[in-house]
RNA sequence: GCCUCGGUAGCUCAGUUGGAUAGAGCAACUGCCUUCUAAGCAGUAGGUCAUGGGUUCGAAUCCCGUCCGGGGUACCA
């Protein structure tokens, strides 16, 4: 049992008996005990003193008396100002490192069938351009939250909705035909997304061109933006496709295939995958059956030129187009027929999106829309917002070609652990493949790690020259202490050192202590990281530990103590430490090396 | 204009429902490898928590105003 309810109950029955008072818990306040002052948990007495009528020091001293003489655990006390410092006996702290050791799944909730069942939408990437560093932020937030979700023993679904048709699409296409001269990933040897996606920075280049010039010619700038000829011809392309003209559908095909294989190999290298997943082009149809159902059971209104709306002013909201004049779909109507398809499809409790928190308004609407066309789930939806990832130059544009492409970043982060690897002469003894792999683990991990310890609802910063880091609070750094971690393991099992879960110690020292409290902490950071969407919740508490860790390590001789009992609770801390790092860190979607 | 999110050390970021002297890492400087992996450990220096009020035993945290920045704002996604 968590000690923290016994002391809470304890309060409740302290304040009854010695003030004669009521209080709800959560009045009880207790705390980590600040590392300067002696104790291991803290209650917080200014709230009592109301209902003691005196000082705070007198306070904590007769509820201190009280819980120690009340609570087995609490061993003695000491008070300063109004914080009451507890002291818990050393055994329960051997008797969590126990429950770590030998609990195989020691802070994480297994789901059955009865769980709640949490859907997360996230990666929904345009099949007009390869995945950037945008993305990646997306796809780590997005599985890790589902991971983290499965971790508190929920039902998940991990699903994408690929939008594989619209205007984006279309530009690459008619940029393609005009100026692609039959160019193919076969013929080419390029990956196929970023082929498609440099038709799609082409187009931009022409229709910039004409703008210009149409400009030049004394049209406004809006209607030089809808003349310009590149312009007009993807929209025909987007009108023939939408009609089934044959041609169009298969060019349509074949470069979405391009962009699918592309896809796949990043999605690979970047650990991340998928349950379930939609296609905007099989959706949208959906969608736009829903609109007209709605347009004739008076939820939305037509104007004259045909195009259908949307009014959500009652609801605070604007005027919303769902269908545009010439009878083609918005972003708007397929998220309405996706949203209907996953429902027919699952029982699903909790739908979650993973999308950037520029979309904050399109998600308010698309609540309010779905709640009006009768779906009973629609206001519940969550729309996990995220900051976006900022470069020293600024905001990164696909059509501008100023984005810090997934792939090569991978595989420069990939270079820059080798040639640190090399430097520091690590893992010589390695075969090939498996350094290749290790090197591939620690850029993955300080990628990872370093976009996932930050607040996801906050922008963040991310500078290609010296993000790229391996020491300090980094992915790797946690890597590091893992690999020296299982390195002494195996010495133990090569000595033929039995570890045994029977704790019999004399005395803890300081850094021990701290470690076993850190790791006693760690269901209850795994639950809040599920109850906030927060994996830097996660990150933040792995770097604390093995931070603490690397203290001990360094203070504390394991293999050299002459105290077989002694180096059984030494060995006893590392492998909890190893274990619950490893198992925290899985839920980032992070691999720990045996050995760096 | 309106809506919304943010502003913490030179830089990148933490900071639980309001709690003790605001913490890390990087960069700078100084120590520690014949001993379990120095991708480590220890130390020095670095702060008007944008700013002005308010709420109270107590505010980086809650409320109001101001300044600065990001995002959104009816036929892009």
């Amino acid at each position: 049992m968590r000690i923290e309810n016994n002391i809470q109950d304890a309060v409740l029955q302290a304040i009854k008996s010695l003030y004669e008072s009521e209080v709800n818990a959560a009045q009880v306040q207790l705390q980590n005990t600040r590392k300067d002052f002696e104790g291991d948990i803290t209650l917080v007495v200014f709230p009592f003193l109301r209902l003691s009528k005196k000082s705070p020091e007198i306070t904590a001293e007769e509820i201190g008396t009280f819980l120690q003489e009340n609570v087995d655990l609490v061993e003695s006390f000491n008070v300063i100002k109004g914080f009451l410092n507890l002291v818990i006996d050393k055994n329960y702290w051997l008797n969590i490192l126990s429950e770590v050791y030998s609990d195989e799944n020691f802070g994480l909730k297994a789901a059955d069938e009865n769980s709640e069942l949490l859907m997360v939408e996230y990666s929904s990437p345009n099949t007009n351009k390869p995945l950037h560093l945008g993305h990646i932020r997306n796809n780590l937030l997005g599985f890790s939250i589902a991971e983290i979700a499965k971790a508190n023993g929920k039902q998940v679904v991990k699903t994408n909705i690929v939008n594989d048709r619209g205007i984006h699409i279309c530009k690459s296409m008619y940029a393609w035909q005009q100026w692609g001269n039959g160019k193919t990933p076969e013929n080419s040897g390029m990956k196929g997304d970023h082929l498609v996606g440099e038709f799609y920075v082409e187009f931009d280049k022409h229709y910039k061109a004409e703008i210009a010039e149409l400009v030049e010619k004394g049209l406004s700038k809006e209607e030089a933006e809808n003349q310009a000829p590149s312009i007009l011809a993807a929209r025909e392309l987007l009108r023939k496709w939408e009609a089934k003209d044959h041609e169009t559908v298969e060019l349509w095909k074949t470069m979405n295939n391009w962009v699918y294989e592309g896809f796949d190999v990043t999605y690979k290298s970047l650990g991340v995958d998928f349950d379930k997943i939609y296609y905007e082009s099989d959706t949208y149809l959906v969608g736009k059956e829903e609109v007209l159902r709605g347009l004739r059971e008076g939820i939305f209104y037509q104007k004259d030129d045909n195009s259908v709306w949307a009014d959500l002013s009652a609801d605070g909201l604007d005027q919303k187009i769902l269908l545009r004049s010439d009878g083609t779909s918005v972003y708007m109507t397929q998220d309405i027929g996706t949203a209907k398809m996953r429902f027919n499809d699952y029982t699903i409790d909790k739908m979650v999106y993973v999308v950037g928190n520029e979309q904050n308004y399109h998600f308010q609407v698309l609540a309010q829309l779905l709640d009006k066309l009768g779906f009973s789930w629609g206001k519940d939806l969550y729309h996990f917002s995220y900051g976006m990832v900022e470069l020293p130059s600024g905001k990164m544009k696909s059509r501008e070609g100023t984005v810090v492409d997934a792939d090569d970043l991978m595989d420069q982060m990939t270079e820059v652990a080798r040639k640190m690897s090399e430097e520091l002469g690590k893992l010589e003894t390695l075969s090939g493949d498996e350094a290749e792999k290790t090197f591939r683990m620690i850029a993955l991990g300080a990628l990872k790690y370093f976009i996932l310890k930050v607040d996801p609802r906050k922008n963040m910063m991310f500078n290609p020259e010296d993000s790229i880091d391996f020491n300090g609070n980094t992915g790797p750094f946690i890597q590091y202490t893992y690999a020296r971690i299982q390195s002494v393991l195996r010495k133990a099992a090569d000595k033929q050192i039995a570890i045994s879960s029977n704790l019999k110690i004399d005395s803890i020292s300081e850094k021990e202590k701290e470690l076993l409290k850190r790791l006693s902490l760690f269901p209850s950071v795994v639950q809040e990281a599920g109850d906030n969407y927060s994996p830097a919740i996660i990150a933040n508490y792995c770097y604390e530990l093995v931070k603490e860790f690397n203290q001990f390590y360094h203070d504390h001789s394991i293999l050299g103590v002459d105290d077989a009992a002694v180096m059984n609770f030494r060995l006893v801390i590392a492998t909890a430490v190893g274990k619950v790092v490893k198992s925290g860190m899985n839920l980032l979607g992070i691999e720990m090396p045996e050995r760096m």
